[in-house]
DNA sequence: ATACCTCGAGTTCG
DNA sequence: CTCGAGGTAT
């Protein structure tokens, strides 16, 4: 049992050597030797050694913890970790003002949306490290994870415990929650001296600082990433509890800094564009004397509420954008120059390169894009080339050194046939992409179906990744992604024996065996895992033409089920918003391959189920108008050119229904203005043996769709009023704002008329709200529109 | 009809 | 990360 003495001794020791720690990590001025600081952390061991009980929390001793078993586990962030928008300069360009351009473009939309003239920014060296979120409850490290893809990513709490720069408790009151963002990253000295010493001792050295951040923590053993010269700043929050915000994103710096979080001293704030350019000049003059690799610098807007006004896009914020340096270049020669098969069938060339370091890794492959590409370098093989790492990330061949180039070379032409099934190779007219035709049956193109199938973003089967699925596929074990949940332990256990057969590898030990069940077993646990995705992964994993994660998330919310989208006619498609005519027209020819769905029957039958919400949404039905069906039908091809834009709202306006409108006749529409040849363009095509039928199959289910729908607000404030957004909100998107309108009643239009009620006009609204105001329809600003969702909450 | 802007698709290396 | 192209707003 632990006496007062020692308790009160083992709280001096944890205070002093916590104290140290923000002394030196934080306020860069260490107070006490490192031998001193040792001999502090040691005594504080033996005396918790001695009575357990008093190891509490936030003890620095906790730095080195228990090895991870296997893999780390997923953390969700509570706000997801946003990912910067770039810019570069443009190299070419001898003027100062037109070589940073993107930069100006940036600070000119933050001028435009915000009405200030000289905004002020938060300026901070970009390091280049792992950005990592610390969770931080009633002051006490409770949870460290990696970025991972932005909403989740991997608990490295362990290993994030062992950066004496990362305190373990905050300093001061501490705020109920807080989480904390940053960059780990690795001092080029302790890099340098890390490799030194590997190097002597014989062991693996770290490629670059980059490359050792991140691999250390990634270690399952906390005492390896402790033998690691990691480093921690602070540069931004996420969710807090408790924690008042300042208003601006320097002065939260600074806060953290006062709880004892390392904050880059390098952290400035700057006015305008040229105070941007200027700290970027000085950064890059003291970029080699810097104590940590950097690539660029970052500039976000100071204000809260201005970085609230200007809001984001997708992952990325609009209100900050990092600036990077340009990239390492380096000379090397071209091998070869293969092509690769994607999912698509897309052929792309890639350059096999003569092995070359280019900013800390040896690059041998280089894409390079497509036939135009090739073209416009010229590149050809046994050409001296330069790479860099776009981005410093992905090679990429910058231009060929015409001087060296062989005497006998011959330009590169695109094969005829594919290399993976012998299909011909067609490249449509006017587009960039070759592609191979062979469809699914080219080996080359299924498996990438299966891979993008399993890939974390889509159906998300860990462990199935390229290696496995080529085994899959070439030794007759999968044909489609249905057949994945047919396998069974002993199918996996049998292709793993016939896969070391082929490669000549027979290590028939028992505890090989015993390895080969235990990977075979997760696998399997894997697929199981994977049988209930979400409707939107569901069909973005399909792997359909043009429907990437945002497409398939507005489908599944749009139809609400699968069967809805197979049977949705593409007029339909179109009332979903970001899908144009090329979309609908993708979805509805996949749905129309016989092939297609008998896979997906075959899911189905095996015992996938998506996960839906079953109810197909209120602004579908909202959308989906006799205007809709008219319009839509047009972009798609039906003889209805003569019909105008105007006439359509006109007919839209008076008539609900197909049924309605032939009742009317084509007297009944020319009454309504509408000239008599479009009249006639309509009724022509509803007469049309090909356009008639679909029109009054789509009617019908928009029909039924407007009864099912739960749209039908009673009464919502809003209802039978026509509303229309124009301009760019800041606190949501304009899909959003029309979501809430909708659930309040009213109709969201596209376009301003005399019915229109009311008009909302974001910033740098256009001709819409001009009409408005010309027509006298009240317009509503922001604020407003704010003020009315705030004053009618919707359950949603 | 035109200009932005966002999304999709393909890709590298450890 | 970059490029091309589809979609929407003006």
């Amino acid at each position: 049992m632990a006496d007062a003495a020692q308790s009160a001794r083992a709280a001096e020791l944890r205070a002093l050597v916590n104290d140290a720690n923000y002394r030196y990590h934080v306020l860069d001025a260490p107070a006490i030797p490192d031998a001193e600081y040792d001999r502090l952390l040691r005594e504080l061991e033996a005396i918790e050694l001695a009575c357990p009980e008093l190891r509490t929390e936030d003890s620095p001793t906790w730095r080195v913890g228990a090895r991870a078993d296997s893999a780390f586990a997923e953390v969700a962030h509570a706000l997801p970790m946003l990912s910067l928008g770039n810019a570069f300069d443009d190299v070419e360009q001898q003027q100062p003002e037109l070589r940073h351009r993107e930069v100006a473009d940036f600070v000119r939309r933050i001028v435009d949306e915000t009405g200030d003239p000289s905004p002020v920014f938060s300026v901070e060296p970009k390091l280049d490290g792992l950005a990592i979120s610390l969770r931080y409850e009633q002051g006490v490290l409770v949870q460290g994870a990696t970025r991972g893809d932005g909403s989740t990513g991997e608990d490295v709490t362990a290993n994030l415990r062992t950066i004496h720069a990362i305190p373990l408790r905050l300093r001061g009151e501490a705020p109920a929650v807080l989480e904390v963002r940053g960059e780990v990253y690795m001092p080029r000295a302790g890099f340098h001296a890390f490799n030194q010493r590997a190097l002597e001792r014989g062991e693996k050295t770290l490629a670059n600082p980059r490359n050792g951040a991140a691999g250390s923590l990634r270690q399952l053993d906390p005492a390896v990433t402790a033998q690691r010269p990691l480093a921690f700043y602070a540069y931004g929050l996420g969710a807090h509890e408790g924690f008042e915000l300042p208003a601006t994103h320097s002065q939260t710096l600074r806060q953290l800094a006062r709880m004892g979080l390392p904050v880059s001293p390098d952290v400035e704030t700057a006015r305008g564009l040229e105070g941007l350019i200027d700290y970027r000049r000085r950064i890059d003059a003291k970029r080699d004397a810097l104590a940590y690799d950097i690539d660029g610098v970052v500039y976000k807007l100071d204000r809260f509420d201005q970085q609230r006004a200007m809001g984001f896009v997708a992952r990325a914020p609009r209100w900050a954008i990092a600036h990077k340096f340009p990239a390492q270049e380096e000379m090397t020669e071209v091998e070869a120059i293969d092509v690769q098969v994607g999912r698509t069938g897309a052929i792309t060339p890639v350059a096999r390169l003569k092995p070359v370091q280019v900013a800390g890794v040896v690059v041998t492959n280089a894409t390079l894009h497509n036939a135009d590409q090739i073209a416009r370098l010229d590149v050809r093989v046994g050409d001296t080339v330069i790479v860099r790492r776009a981005g410093d990330v992905i090679p990429e061949v910058l231009a060929v050194v015409a001087e060296r180039r062989p005497p006998d070379s011959v330009p590169w032409t695109l094969p005829g046939a594919c290399p993976a099934c012998g299909s011909a190779v067609v490249r449509p007219e006017g587009e960039v992409v070759a592609r191979c035709s062979g469809g699914l049956f080219c080996p080359a193109q299924r498996k990438q179906a299966l891979i993008h199938f399993a890939s974390r973003r889509a159906i998300d089967i860990e462990g199935l990744g390229e290696r496995m699925v080529e085994d899959l596929v070439d030794l007759g074990f999968v044909q489609s992604v249905a057949d994945l949940y047919r396998l069974s332990l002993d199918d996996l256990l049998e292709l793993k024996r016939r896969a070391d057969a082929r490669d000549g590898s027979t290590p028939e030990t028992a505890k090989a065996g015993k390895v080969a069940t235990r990977w075979a077993e997760n696998l399997i646990e894997a697929i199981e895992r994977s049988r209930s995705p979400s409707l939107e992964r569901l069909l973005f994993a399909l792997g359909i033409l043009q429907i990437g994660e945002e497409t398939a998330k507005a489908l599944a919310r749009s139809f609400g089920s699968l069967q809805a989208i197979r049977d949705a006619d593409p007029i339909l498609l179109l009332a979903v918003p970001d899908v144009g005519p090329k979309v609908a027209g993708s979805i509805a020819s996949f749905f129309a391959q016989p092939h297609n769905n008998e896979v997906i029957d075959a899911l189905l039958a095996n015992g996938l189920v998506a996960q839906a919400t079953g109810q197909p949404s209120a602004s579908l039905a909202t959308r989906l108008d006799l205007g809709h069906l008219l319009r839509a039908a047009k972009q798609l091809g039906a003889p209805l050119v003569r019909l105008g834009d105007t006439s359509v709202v006109r007919i839209a306006e008076v008539r609900r229904d197909l049924a309605a409108l032939e009742a009317a006749g084509e007297g009944g529409l020319t009454a309504l203005g509408v000239s008599a040849d479009a009249a006639a363009a309509v009724f022509a095509s509803l007469a049309d043996p090909y356009w008639g039928p679909r029109l009054r199959a789509v009617d019908a289910v928009m029909m039924a769709l407007r009864s099912a729908a739960p749209h039908e607000v009673q009464g919502g404030p809003l209802v039978g009023k026509t509303v229309v957004l124009t301009g760019s909100l800041s606190a949501m998107t304009r899909e959003e704002a029309g979501a809430r309108l909708e659930a309040l009643g009213a109709k969201v239009a596209g376009s301003v008329s005399r019915k229109t009620s009311i008009v909302v006009a974001g910033e740098a609204a256009g001709s819409k709200l001009a009409k408005a105001t010309e027509l006298g329809v009240p317009v509503w600003d922001e604020a407003r529109l704010l003020a009315f969702l705030a004053a009618h909450p919707t359950g949603a």
